[in-house]
DNA sequence: CACTGTGGCCGTGGTT
DNA sequence: AACCACGGCCAC
């Protein structure tokens, strides 16, 4: 007897059972229930479709010594572009048949490389953290009846954890070194450990073995839906599984008996915990930091924790921990340990809702999300909407196509090279979301371009033309997503913004904005299925010829235009409405969903000339403030990470005092004490420091830079350094080139005075001072300016 | 192997 | 002194 319930879908894997595959949903209703679809892979072939039955005879040998053959053939029908395509749709007995049985066919095949589940979530329709209803007889659903999205989110259960480790030797080693402590945090939270200790939050329990167990029970009582973790899949879950391995410890995290399990998924490791989903916070903030939703110079679980939730770990050294460990100071590394957890919680707890809407955006379970690049998203949320549009999903390239691609870069933006010089009166105007808007309002797909001929279509400047005739997968989507976004917005006005349904409804439209804009990059992408070099083409052409045409008009219109950079025009105004009223003029000529907006008005604003002297002014660098004293600052040394702070504070207080306050005497007063302060050989280490990632192996570099030389003094003292380490260093009195000087932070003693004053502080403020007429002789000696002219 | 794209600035160490 | 390649980070 079938019985109807509901539950939200939280996330899929797949088992065969006595030759039969199924899907294993994971599914919270009231409980966690775990239960099973039968469901056949299958993949297609265009090939003969009338003789479709002669692939039934394929016999096909796997890796493991099985013969594989299809249990199952019929004909399907797919969009390929504005043409119905008739193929052999072939399904097989378990996942792990299609390659082998793809790999004796001699036609070309589709579908036959994306993962089964994700398969299974396209064909269903399914959306993680949706409402499902479904019918199920024992463990078996025998049918999926709707997918909803459900008023409230599911709640979830969360429980951060981190461990230390023994560390005589810096690094811990796995065989030898145990694990001292466990702390977590979730409904309640703790310390486990094996000595003694004061602490009320310390459960002392009899060895290593012991700590380990009691652990796996307090995720049992815990029963958290998400475990919280920060490099927790590179270090704490490894070394956990090495120690239990080691000790014959019961290590058991997962639900319903699942254990876990290592995967590389591209760049990245993930760690499985079956049943739950292990969100690692690293790398989902090093995600975040690179797409700049977040602006961090490192990313250690404190700088992360600082720059987010304002709060720091406590002051223990890695080193130092064995110490602590054998001197006494177990109540001292039980404090730090414990707020390790905290701060791992809290920043699972900010970065959790942002998380499942991406999840239930991109219809990628919550695990694989945490796991995913911006190419991977849009290209899940593609093949989910080309399937239930009935479209072929087109093959990922491989080998030669892409280094051809790669090869063939795209033309981009315009940028306007700027008179350098300060200006009052300045109107910054942009088009809202350019490229989406571009691709949505030109019906710019893969699918609508059309080879030749084609009278209903939108012609590019390129020459490419797109049809008007049957809107586009990639314009369908973005369309959807933008839309949403623009009145998820509006909603958000007069919501109260310390409600759960804000916070949901905030990170939803933050997922869709970091979804939306990453749909241009991936037409442009070598490795992309629906890669178009004429669709890319288009939408930067079109961009390039929206701009120059606002420029134009502008000028046109008495404007003087001082920049401009792909989406932006800056113009120098004397009424406000003027601004307006050709802004609203603008908008009148604009197609479909394209739309001019008005950034801001800033009374005043710094352009500076590059670097190789002349009046050349520099692209993407200007400050500018805003009526209501606010200052908004592009490209300068100021927000750059690789520039000491002695440097950037400097320039951050000279482009103050020029902005706010319009003294050039001030700024040179600002200057002179600087390097005064320099020279006196009291500036604290930390103020010097130079932050640089090192994106390649240290062994594969062709040059020698500062940054590399620092890293080798690392390593020499046992200091881990790989590709993606990011080097701290200060540069000193010793050696004779920079490089020689470059000394990591940590081991850094003194510096070299000389350096800090012209090759940081002075380039980082002569740009400025340049316009204002002062030369770098000036700063040094405090001599007079060379021009007395005044600007203000 | 590699993290959606192109345009752009600039330091460092090297060559001419 | 002028110029270049490499490499990193930022604007959009």
């Amino acid at each position: 007897m079938a019985k109807r319930r509901r539950a939200y879908f939280m996330d899929a894997s797949y088992v065969v059972k006595k030759g039969r595959t199924y899907v294993a949903l994971l599914l919270k209703g009231k409980k966690v229930v775990k239960l099973y679809y039968r469901y056949d892979p299958y993949f297609l072939v265009d090939g003969p479709v009338e003789r479709k039955e002669e692939f039934l005879d394929i016999q096909a040998q796997k890796k493991n010594g099985r013969i594989a053959s299809p249990i199952h053939v019929e004909e399907a029908e797919k969009y390929v572009g504005l043409e119905k395509k008739k193929l052999i749709k072939l399904y097989c007995r378990e996942p792990s048949d299609v390659p082998a049985i793809k790999s004796q066919i001699p036609f070309p095949c589709f579908e036959s490389s994306i993962p089964f589940v994700r398969r299974f979530i396209f064909d269903m329709q399914l959306s993680p953290f949706h409402v499902i209803t479904y019918e199920r007889e024992g463990r078996e659903i025998k049918k999926i009846i709707s997918v909803k999205e459900p008023k409230e989110a599911p709640q979830m259960e969360t429980l951060s954890f981190d461990i230390e480790t023994y560390n005589p030797m810096g690094a811990p080693r796995e065989k030898k070194d145990p694990v001292i402590m466990i702390s977590y945090r979730g409904r309640n939270k703790g310390v486990l450990t094996y000595k003694e200790s004061s602490r009320e939050f310390v459960e002392s329990l009899e060895n290593e073995k012991a700590v380990i167990e009691r652990f796996s029970e307090i995720i049992a009582e815990e029963n958290p839906d998400v475990i919280y973790g920060y490099n927790s899949a590179n270090f704490d879950l490894p070394y956990l599984d090495a120690r239990a391995k080691k000790l014959n410890a019961r290590l058991m995290p997962g639900r319903f008996k699942g254990g876990m399990r290592s995967l590389r998924k591209g760049m990245i490791n993930g760690y499985e915990i079956g049943g739950r989903v292990h969100f690692d916070l690293y790398p989902v903030m090093r995600f975040f930091g690179f797409i700049g939703l977040i602006k961090a110079q490192k990313f250690t679980l404190d700088a992360i924790a600082e720059e987010v939730l304002g709060k720091r770990k406590l002051d223990v050294k890695k080193e130092d921990i064995y110490q602590l460990w054998d001197q006494g100071g177990v109540d001292q590394l039980a404090d730090y340990s414990i707020v390790d957890a905290e701060l791992t919680y809290d920043l699972g707890e900010n970065f959790l809702p942002l998380e499942m809407e991406m999840s239930s955006t991109a219809k990628i379970p919550l695990f694989q999300v945490t796991l995913s690049t911006s190419g991977q998203l849009v290209e899940n949320l593609l093949m989910y909407h080309a399937a239930e549009r009935k479209e072929l999903i087109p093959r990922r390239p491989v080998g030669e196509a892409i280094y051809e691609r790669l090869n063939a870069p795209i033309q981009g933006a315009f940028v306007k090279l700027p008179e350098p010089g300060i200006y009052e009166n300045i109107a910054v105007l942009d088009f809202r979301g350019l490229y989406p808007s571009i691709i949505v309002s030109y019906n710019i797909d893969p699918g609508t371009l059309l080879e030749d001929g084609g009278e209903n279509a939108y012609v590019s400047p390129t020459g490419a033309k797109f049809t008007k005739e049957k809107q586009g997968l990639v314009p369908v989507v973005l369309d959807y997503l933008v839309d949403m976004r623009s009145k998820i917005k509006s909603r958000l006005k007069t919501m109260d913004r310390s409600s759960a349904a804000y916070v949901k409804m905030n990170a939803r439209s933050h997922a869709l904005k970091i979804l939306s804009n990453s749909f241009y990059g991936y037409l442009g992408y070598a490795r992309s299925r629906y890669y178009s070099r004429p669709c890319a083409e288009s939408v930067t052409a079109w961009g390039r010829k929206h701009i120059m045409d606002t420029i134009q008009k502008a000028e046109k219109a008495g404007f003087q235009v001082l920049y401009a950079d792909t989406d932006s025009v800056f113009l120098i105004y004397e009424e406000k409405n003027q601004v307006r009223d050709f802004m609203n003029g603008i908008n009148d000529s604009l197609p479909g969903k394209m739309e001019l907006e008005l950034e801001g008005f800033y009374t005043r604003g710094v352009f500076v000339s590059k670097k190789g002297g002349e009046a050349r002014g520099a692209k993407k660098k200007y400050a500018m403030i805003e009526d209501d004293g606010r200052i908004k600052i592009r490209g300068f040394e100021l927000v750059r990470r690789d520039w000491s702070d002695i440097a950037k504070d400097t320039q951050l207080k000279v482009l103050e005092a020029i902005l706010k306050e319009g003294s050039k005497q001030k700024a040179v007063r600002i200057v002179r004490e600087t390097i005064k302060e320099l020279e006196k050989g009291t500036v604290p280490l930390e103020k010097l420091a130079i932050i640089t990632q090192l994106k390649k192996d240290p062994t594969r570099y062709e040059i020698k830079s500062p940054e590399l030389s620092a890293a080798k003094k690392m390593l020499k003292r046992g200091i881990p350094v790989e590709r993606g380490t990011i080097i701290s260093y200060v540069v000193g009195r010793k050696g004779a080139s920079i490089s020689e000087k470059a000394v990591p932070l940590e081991l850094a003693e003194d510096y070299d005075v000389e350096y800090y004053v012209n090759n940081q502080v002075l380039p980082a403020v002569m740009k400025i001072l340049k316009e204002l007429g002062y030369d770098e002789y000036s700063m040094k000696v405090g001599g007079k300016q060379k021009s007395l002219d005044s600007f203000f």
